[in-house]
DNA sequence: CGGCAATCTTGTCGTTGACAAGATGCTGCC
DNA sequence: GGCAGCATCTTGTCAACGACAAGATTGCCG
């Protein structure tokens, strides 16, 4: 038996993301995930300690996903609020693993400092924005109001509650759409 | 041991929703619950088959709670659909054991035939109501916005996720505030 | 080249969900 | 009244799991 797989814990991230997307976060099994990376049942304990510190790299690296793609919203042109919902729910999409732990803090070690580190970074750069678009005095309804509306909206999405209602389209666009409907327009970062 | 507990059915229900409310769905053991009601290891088995079917009954009668709160509102004078919204957060904060289990079907048996009816009959509720108040050519949108805020807020809620920012404030009525800050006017079912 | 830390294995324990087989008590029917 | 049959509950068992401990292997740094 080869010892040093190279990158175990690399690979026993994306084949827990993989079995999350599929059935989950009640579906994974640190032994299934060791025999999927084709090592000993008690290698990945080596590398995040117990389950809940499995599931908490994995929110740290949501975190992560999820500030890049807000960074690159807030440096794009033109950006309006609705453009940040859409990303949410497009992050959610495209990376339903992590999103489906991200929010769930009795999965994980919701102390450890690399994820206190990592939440604290998006929420901040979150508000900001919002702020920057809305002007502060009702900043904090209205990132209450939008924050709500992404999340529950990709939740339903990504839990199939929507499927006969959303059907063949793109979930991210219904939700412009939808967000369409629903909110006063708050300005744009203009540049 | 006495043969013969009672109830134990309702027991054991009982006993998942504290459990759940407090430490969510993974936290639930039958064996537990067995302990619980003082029953031996394999009597809630014969209630519910099996765990899934557990999780199955809670989505049920979590259904069914909230198509008679939504009835309610409907019987009300003057109901709005920002009512509509405000029940449905005070429902989750309720019966957060319920609600923590209804929308995610990967824990239970989601094509028990009596989950499909409770399912549909809060769901042409909730539509027919909806339809009521907008006008038919919005409905799809407002009411996929509608639920999509009440459940985003709900859901952030009861995980915890709004500890900071809400405080010590009724998050039902805290909901009704942001819905204000979001939605045009739908207006009202007179009689 | 030697030691040392990181990585992985092997072995074990208590707990769990699921199933099977049997015990108990209730209910209706003759 | 008694018995048949069914719902309810118990006891016993199995494989899988998470966690832990102890040991093996490897690569790296001095």
């Amino acid at each position: 038996m080869a010892y040093h797989h190279g990158d175990l814990r690399r690979a026993v991230l994306d084949a827990a993301l993989d079995v999350i997307a599929a059935d989950g976060p009640s579906a994974i099994s640190l032994r299934d995930l060791a025999r999927r990376a084709g090592v000993s049942h008690a290698a990945p304990a080596h590398h995040f300690k117990d389950k809940a510190g499995l599931l908490t790299a994995i929110a740290v690296e949501g975190n992560e996903l999820l500030a890049e793609s807000l960074a690159e919203a807030i440096a794009e042109d033109r950006t309006r609020l609705i453009d940040l919902g859409v990303r949410y729910v497009r992050f959610a999409m495209e990376h339903p693993g992590h999103f489906a732990v991200m929010y769930r803090p009795d999965l994980y070690h919701r102390h450890a400092p690399e994820l206190v580190t990592a939440r604290e970074h998006t929420g901040k750069l979150l508000r900001g924005t919002v702020q920057l678009l809305t002007g502060d005095q009702s900043a904090r309804l209205t990132q209450l109001a939008a924050w709500s509306a992404a999340h529950g909206f990709a939740t339903l999405a990504l839990a199939g509650n929507l499927d006969k209602t959303i059907g063949e389209q793109d979930p991210a666009e219904l939700f412009r759409a939808l967000a369409g409907v629903m909110f006063v327009d708050h300005g744009t970062i203009e540049r």
